[in-house]
DNA sequence: TGTACATCAGTGAACGCGCGTTCACTGATGTAC
DNA sequence: TGTACATCAGTGAACGCGCGTTCACTGATGTAC
């Protein structure tokens, strides 16, 4: 998208775009508006044409992450299907694949609380990906006989924490920068070992 | 602590408690020195006669934190030995147990990537509290056939990729806010599952 | 016990800076005739 | 095909603000005599 004079073209996505980098780097709250617009070569002033401001910019970058999210690990579940347990670990590394992938959106949409709460619009697009995630830990638990099938929430929950956790410790330049293991294998084996445990997986041998 | 007229009487560590409170709810990016001698009841100035600046303020509450979660880790391993796995539960309740009753050091300490690297005080003191997390799961994997033995490296990266998970998905006010179950159940039952899962506890019946 | 003095913790004014936001404007674009 | 004009995306100057940091200072404290 070259800039061709006087009008950008497509200012609004180029804003995105240079929000997410930013976001990477500085975090939601370091993250400037001025920044953003210096990045896309334009004035401060000419984001008001597309956003309602700093805030909003930060909104749609989460808006927008929770849209690829929800339709990334959706795809990733049918494509895994009709195995259940197939489909439950497509959905995992469909995870790890988004916050890696999409770094920008992945921090604007879990690590900036206040600009995400307080936003009917987001906590609905937010609610389907975590439906997602919970329809199929559903499908998983209902392998099990009923007497040893734990709540569904709870798992999704639980692989949940350690997709997130793998993500923000190892997958990042967080302090323990860059663990002794790829992330992708860590959160593979994490979650294997957790299956095995919920009974879905046979014991090693 | 009253102020009690001129001299603050302990300035250092007021500062150091209003920052912390502030970085729980601005994060360390938002966090400002400003606000902290405001909170303290002190001009701006006067926090340069104990600290470098800002950085150094908040480098120092990291700092603090590492000291308090090393020791807290430490106490709850030697305190559920002889057993291997008690002592290892022990330690990962001390985790959430820390990550909760000391919020803002825990923020300083996992969430604010810049101030905290490139600064080999801090790498060490970090290195001690990662080695006791490390030594509590090699004593547990000690328990296991050296055949289906895990590399403990692993074992403490899933445990810990999951109790920060928790922490920060379901224990503090983010997107999932306040998850359907207590983070405490949660992070116990987790491990619990993943525990099973190694072959450390017998399968559910 | 009382006075002189050194120390140094905290003041308050000032600085330069970048921020988010506003405003009247300008000039490129596309449409109507 | 060419001209007049409405639209509206982006400009640039300005604003008030809070920030981190500096500096010469002041006044409370504690010690020496």
């Amino acid at each position: 998208m070259p800039k061709q004079g006087y009008h950008h073209g497509n200012l609004r996505a180029a804003l995105i775009e240079a929000a997410l980098r930013l976001i990477v780097d500085q975090g939601p709250r370091g993250f400037s508006l001025s920044d953003a617009a210096r990045a896309a070569g334009v004035t401060p002033a000419a984001v008001y044409r597309h956003f309602a401001g700093r805030d909003d910019l930060i909104r749609e970058c989460a808006r927008q992450g929770y849209a690829i999210f929800a339709e990334a690990i959706e795809a990733a579940y049918d494509q895994g299907r009709p195995g259940a347990l197939r489909a439950f670990e497509a959905t995992g590394r469909a995870y790890l694949d988004f916050a890696r992938s999409h770094p920008g959106h992945y921090v604007a949409m879990f690590e900036s609380a206040v600009a995400v709460n307080n936003d009917p619009d987001l906590a609905q697009v937010a609610a389907r990906s975590r439906a997602v995630m919970e329809t199929a830990a559903a499908a998983l638990a209902r392998q099990l006989p009923a007497a040893r099938r734990p709540p569904v929430a709870m798992v999704a929950a639980h692989v949940w924490a350690m997709s997130h956790g793998v993500v923000e410790l190892f997958a990042r330049g967080a302090p323990g920068s860059r663990g002794p293991y790829p992330p992708e294998d860590l959160l593979e084996s994490g979650i294997g070992i957790y299956l095995r445990g919920l009974g879905l997986l046979p014991p090693e041998d």
